[in-house]
DNA sequence: AATGAAACCTGACAGC
DNA sequence: TGCTGTCAGGTTTCAT
């Protein structure tokens, strides 16, 4: 479901409701897909733990979690007490939200939705909800306590720094024009597979990609190697102002994407090409042209893009 | 190394 | 009503 604006959006939300508070208790469904790290890893991560921040890398919504002192359980066990107990453990909480994922922030007399693989009790007794029927979303937690405190499994994932998840490509909203350009150099695939490669820019999907490409007047099979330096600095000024207004509008609600309140986005009332194959172009009246690139369907305007 | 197709899942909708 | 086919905001894996 989400691209960048849906994510941003989202993580907003969850941060302004739920910043502060203490998870208490966790609950996991018995399907595998949507667990990324070992379920059990993750219960023992997130229970106890504060949130003190929610945000978002790319399509990822980043939970930064911290307590204070080593986890009760293994504390309970052990006679002697642990002299590293002063410093907090810190973790973060990652969750991709897939095609259909949803994160929801709600009180527990909410009936439960069908396909909710996680719920989050916290201390003020309401609940973070994880649903998501097409189970393409991924849950996972990252340890970034400082190494002498725990010698175990350290953050493996890729994209990780010691500071935490950093993701694995560029942010498209705060990547300079030089190294804009030098993504896509020497590249011979159409530019909307580069566009969604993770790897170089991350944050961007199908949607924005091609309301980009149309913005910036570029037909999506154009190799992405032979943009001129002008195309890729319209591309990037697309991009960036296609992701901004989308945000302000609260992202795209295609079908039934909502925030963290159950609030539907705006932005599908502002979408030039996306989804509207065979209606006429609204600056050309030329008909929309429906394609398949890289198993995606995508949307241009013959005579606008070049 | 890079590119593309297939696979992973369920649900909504159109057409018969 | 119920079947079939198509499509869907994403990523990973496997074969070229």
């Amino acid at each position: 479901m989400p691209e960048l604006p849906e994510v941003e959006t989202i993580a907003r939300g969850v941060d302004k409701r739920v910043r502060g508070r203490t998870i208490v208790s966790v609950w996991l469904g018995s399907k595998p897909e949507p667990f990324r790290s070992e379920p059990a890893g993750i219960v023992d991560a997130l229970t106890g733990s504060t949130i003190e921040r929610v945000h978002r890398v790319g399509k990822h919504i980043v939970v930064d979690l911290a307590r204070k002192g080593p986890a009760k359980r293994r504390a309970a066990r052990r006679s002697v007490p642990d002299s590293g107990g002063q410093r907090p453990r810190l973790g973060q909480w990652l969750v991709h939200l897939g095609m259909t994922g949803r994160l929801l922030v709600c009180g527990p007399q909410e009936p439960l939705p069908p396909h909710t693989h996680a719920i989050l009790e916290l201390d003020d007794a309401r609940e973070i909800r994880f649903v998501d029927p097409r189970r393409f979303g991924r849950l996972s937690v990252l340890d970034l306590s400082p190494p002498d405190e725990k010698p175990r499994k350290r953050a493996g994932e890729s994209g990780t720094h010691s500071q935490g998840f950093v993701g694995t490509g560029q942010e498209p909203l705060e990547i300079s024009l030089d190294a804009f350009r030098a993504l896509f150099r020497g590249r011979r695939t159409p530019i909307k597979s580069a566009l969604l490669n993770q790897s170089l820019l991350h944050g961007v999907g199908n949607i924005y990609a091609d309301e980009s490409l149309f913005r910036a007047g570029i037909r999506p099979r154009r190799q992405a190697g032979r943009l001129t330096g002008r195309e890729l600095e319209r591309l990037r000024g697309a991009i960036q102002s296609v992701l901004l207004e989308a945000i302000a509008l609260g992202g795209s609600s295609v079908s039934d994407y909502v925030d963290a309140d159950g609030a539907k986005g705006f932005f599908q009332l502002e979408h030039k090409v996306y989804l509207r194959a065979g209606e006429p172009c609204l600056a050309c009246q030329t008909p929309i042209r429906r394609i398949l690139i890289a198993g995606r369907g995508t949307h241009y305007c013959p005579t606008c893009q070049h």
